[in-house]
DNA sequence: AGCAGCGATACCTCTGAGATATCGCCGGAG
DNA sequence: CTCCGGCGATATCTCAGAGGTATCGCTGCT
């Protein structure tokens, strides 16, 4: 039985006169009573009655068409759902993020996307960017945002490009003497009690601020201690003490609270966005199209990528 | 969109490699290339990754291929429930019936029906007979249990048979005189209160006992007229008095009552089963069948019945 | 009785599904 | 490195069958 068969006895139903459907189907009356009586020997059951007013289904035939509708339904939606997949209008997009993306730039680049492509589910997934590597390469995520090149095992299989450059800043409390300078030196962070990430993913971490501060500072930093950077920011918002963090706060300016430039002006880890070098997926696609628009930094890096391949068929 | 390509795509999927496929689907490999080249042009989206360890569906393929299982489904499941129905064994029976049937044949015949057409939808509508035949004059019954041939207009386009001859019985308490006794005679009547219905089908009208019992007689019955003959059995169990109406009464004999036969001996119209002349229904003729083997009147009648199409297919 | 409408049948044509042969490409063995 | 083998794509041919034209048979209507 072929799709052919059911168009056909579909059209018959809604003639109810072989000459009239065969017309409507844009073929002869004789071929259309041919296929008809072939698709009713194959069913084994007649399904038209012809009488001399029309062309009526039997029991069999209302059965018949009803499924008949149902198939030539679900054929034309294979066709319009691969389409739109192949748009990437439809499907999944697993993200990995490290914490501090949130502040930038995925509040615009998740805003852009879910309204640019409302029926992709997004699932996002939190996590340090060594895991995020091993995701990506396992396949179990599709792009993640990571704090610099992925590194380890298949991290040769990834693409990565930079999508913002960050700096040391330090946050603090609206109520410390700080709030309203524009910048405060490293040697006036020495004598304050600093606040600093453990993630092993945040930019400014304990151990990077070593080198930066020197080794009494660094033994400082260790009495407060965020796992990220959203803690850090509620804990200088507290006032327990001076935040420091990456320039991406203030992207997402908390009430409360006041950022200074660190000075000297101390450059921390890039963000960066990472995928499957043989990746193909059109939604992947019309992320890293999202990222582009927003993300200066990524635009050019974007634009000279391997691989892409834009649509299949070939006229 | 043909079927050849759905499963084209669906065997494919399955083997992930182009040479086994066509394998199991019987072909060539090159026509299978070929028949999947069309497809993604048709659909406009490649839907397998060619890769040098297999064939995967892309994400356009795999929401290609949910739908094309599911047309492909629909497809078979219509040339088997068009066969179903053309057997009989799917479908609706709308049954037109009076009151007095539900005593015999009905409980049989709906058992039977019931068990070997599980699946038919059965719509059971108590009515007169004169309702009856312009029901099935007008299409909106299949079939009916009618008392007498059916007249009218239009019933020369029915088919009536006999399903069960009937003579007039009485049916009294258990504490009643007559309880016992294995028959009455119509003088003996005469001298009770009787009961009698009024509906215009029943077999044992006030107006069909007025030529039996005599005008002083019929003005007794219409102290006491029940609509059907559920309720001169009730009443008549209850001691109101003596209930007349069809033997078949004995099929379905209710405690605390009594029958006896009424002497002489007075036949009461035949039931009859009526359906449209036309009916070409598979479920129909499944009922009749079940008719002609749970009454013996029937059967004769049915096997001369004009009008009969066995199978259509024709070799 | 004659006619007109409709579906079925007979027969022809030509599209296109499928077969065979071969190519191009890549990965692995040596 | 070359050579070989496996795989999908391409080229070309064949023939089954979808579709066209002509016509028949039946039936209801005038």
């Amino acid at each position: 039985m072929e799709a052919r068969h059911l168009r056909y006895a579909l059209a018959l139903a809604e003639h109810a006169h072989f000459g009239r459907a065969a017309d409507a189907l844009g073929i002869a009356q004789p071929p259309l009573s041919k296929q008809i009586a072939d698709l009713e020997r194959e069913v084994g059951a007649r399904l038209f009655d012809r009488t001399r007013r029309g062309v009526f289904p039997t029991a069999a035939g209302v059965a018949f068409l009803a499924r008949a509708r149902r198939a030539l339904g679900e054929m034309t939606a294979a066709a319009s759902d691969a389409g739109r997949a192949a748009r990437g209008e439809t499907g999944r997009l697993r993200l990995g993020f490290i914490a501090s993306a949130l502040l930038e730039p995925l509040p615009v680049v998740l805003g852009r996307f879910g309204r640019e492509r409302p029926d992709v589910r997004l699932e996002l997934h939190e996590m340090a960017t060594s895991r995020s590597t091993a995701a990506l390469v396992a396949g179990e995520l599709d792009v993640a945002v990571t704090l610099g090149h992925p590194r380890g095992a298949g991290a040769e299989h990834l693409v990565s490009v930079p999508i913002g450059h960050d700096h040391l800043v330090a946050v603090v409390s609206t109520a410390h003497p700080y709030a309203g300078r524009p910048s405060v030196s490293v040697d006036q962070l020495r004598h304050q009690r600093l606040i600093v990430a453990s993630g092993e993913d945040e930019p400014a971490t304990s151990a990077g601020l070593r080198a930066l501060l020197g080794e009494e500072a660094a033994a400082l930093c260790g009495a407060t201690v965020a796992r990220d950077v959203h803690t850090i920011i509620g804990l200088a918002a507290s006032g327990v003490g001076v935040g420091l963090g990456p320039s991406r706060m203030a992207a997402a300016p908390r009430p409360g609270t006041w950022l200074c430039e660190v000075t000297p002006r101390t450059p921390l880890p890039d963000l960066f966005l990472s995928f499957a070098a043989s990746a193909q997926s059109p939604v992947l696609h019309a992320f890293l199209d999202v990222i582009r628009r927003s993300c200066p930094d990524a635009d050019a890096a974007l634009d000279h990528r391997p691989g892409r391949r834009p649509a299949p068929p070939r006229t």
